[in-house]
RNA sequence: GGAGAGAUGGCCGAGUGGUCGAAGGCGUACGCCUGGAGAGCGUAUGACGAGCAAAACUCGUCCGUGGGUUCAAAUCCCACUCUCUCCGCCA
């Protein structure tokens, strides 16, 4: 939720929000009609009830003293002013609420660290780290993989569960386990507190955190609970503070393993073939809650981390800057992370770190106490670190040898017992 | 699923129709005391919204949520949600 004092002081930055984001303006001049609508009519419903509160306490008075004419009389006029302060109290509170529908569709302002684009294309390469392989052999892709090894079976996935769902076999479903505790592992050691959460929410924790309203089509829902699949960790993770104020330092690091649920509406034509877009997949998360003035600090922070596990795991990548046209509605800046795959050639996501900065502590209502003892919102960023299935596409491809088997790579021999895998 | 108990400020906890936004305590901040710290003493300390250039100012709202009764509701009535205890079922 964008804070409805900037909209209303400074209306151009949002509308240039907007532009930069590739949206179009009606939205905000709804918002800014509804805001002016609001305030008049509270104006006068206040004033209203400022009278019937001192009406009242005259009532009292007259009563103490015993004086029942003028008690009746006060009383005549207040029931008039009562009746008249319902009416009103009622169409304020409909405008109230068509605002915060309003404000619920709005995105987040784009950090001014945020490069201005129009799309994808725009985005930034910030950094690169390790070199592609380039094997004397031709990398077979993990959807060739997976099937003739018997490690993955999409036949039988599609037989329980329709496209893209993904049986995992022996090795390769022990190496996703393992990959999900090296990171956590790693994650814990750096002082992320490992937290094990539900995969589903209620419909105002998705509210919470953003993902709702805008993108129900994206979610499964529980029709008879309404209830939500998660498509991330980071919709419990972060909503586990809400309407809470934040007692103890900041920042807050959590990190946390959860199946993830997505339905890919509209993404048809994508990714089609291998386990590169699947409606559910697992992921570890990182969250942190930290004190506005280092929450870029901490994004800086959050990327590294999530970083790291690609370099332990020695697997080459780079790090982009997504520009304004490609952030995701509840960010402010977004890093994505990309890793080297052979099978297409190029870079693929396999994080993304956000800081959504008060966008979604001011919807979820999680506060801290700062050092002037003022109660403030606190940044909220998030970051995947990593994701699971993606990972494990990266070592099948990058760490494949000429007789089609895999090397484990060395930080995960502790966890597999073994070196050598299909 | 059945029966009962409860939900009040950052926390604990009093309060059953009219100066109650709410006693008391804890916590926090400041001051005194001290070589320094602690203890002790004193003072202050809810949130949100609107008005205003701004406010230490004024007004409004808020005692789980939503309705209702009343001139007036933390307090009375109804519904719901959540938590706890017991019973049943169950991984």
């Amino acid at each position: 939720m964008v804070d409805i004092r900037l909209i209303r002081e400074n209306p151009e930055l949002v509308r240039k929000a907007l532009e930069n984001r590739q949206m179009g303006q009606e939205l905000l001049e709804e918002i800014l009609q509804l805001d002016a609508q609001r305030r008049e009519a509270l104006q006068i419903v206040e004033q209203k009830k400022a009278e019937r509160n001192s009406i009242s306490s005259e009532i009292a008075r007259a009563k103490a003293s015993k004086d029942n004419s003028r008690a009746q009389s006060l009383m005549d006029r207040a029931k008039e002013i009562s009746s008249e302060v319902k009416e009103l109290d009622v169409r304020t509170s409909q405008i109230e609420e068509e605002l915060r529908q309003k404000m619920l569709y709005l995105p987040n302002i784009p950090s001014e660290k945020t490069p201005v684009g129009r799309s994808e294309s725009d985005n930034i390469v910030v950094r690169t780290w390790g070199e592609p392989g380039k094997p004397a052999f031709e990398v077979k892709p993990h959807w060739d993989f997976g099937p003739e090894t018997g490690l993955i079976d999409f036949e039988r996935a599609a037989k329980l569960s329709g496209a893209r769902f993904v049986i995992l076999r022996k090795d390769l479903a022990r190496l996703e386990r393992a990959i999900m505790n090296f990171m956590l592992d790693l994650h814990h050691s750096k002082g992320y507190e490992e937290v094990a959460l539900p995969f589903m929410v209620k419909r105002e924790t998705m509210l919470a955190t953003g993902q709702l309203p805008k993108f129900e089509e994206e979610a499964y829902r529980i029709e008879p609970d309404d209830m939500f699949m998660i498509p991330t960790a980071e919709v419990p993770l972060v909503a586990q503070h809400g309407e809470e104020i934040i007692d103890g330092e900041l920042p807050r690091k959590y990190t946390a393993y959860s199946a993830c649920f997505r339905r890919e509406a509209g993404s048809y034509g994508k990714d089609v073939r291998g386990m590169i877009r699947v409606h559910q997949f697992d992921k570890v998360e990182l969250v942190w809650f930290t004190h506005p003035d280092f929450s870029y600090d901490a994004l800086e922070q959050l990327t590294a981390d999530a970083e790291d596990v690609l370099r332990k795991l020695k697997l080459p990548y780079r790090v982009v800057a997504l520009c304004t046209g490609d952030i995701g509605f509840a960010s402010a800046k977004t890093y994505d992370l990309e890793v080297w795959l052979p099978s297409y050639n190029t870079y693929r996501e396999i994080s993304s770190c956000s800081n959504v900065e008060d966008f979604q502590a001011r919807r979820a209502n999680i506060r801290f106490r700062d050092i002037d003892n003022k109660l403030k919102f606190v940044h909220c960023l998030n970051g995947s670190g990593l994701a699971v299935g993606r990972t494990l596409v990266a070592i099948i491809e990058n760490y494949q040898r000429e007789d089609g088997r895999i090397d484990v790579p060395e930080v995960l021999v502790p966890y597999m017992g073994q070196e050598v895998i299909g």
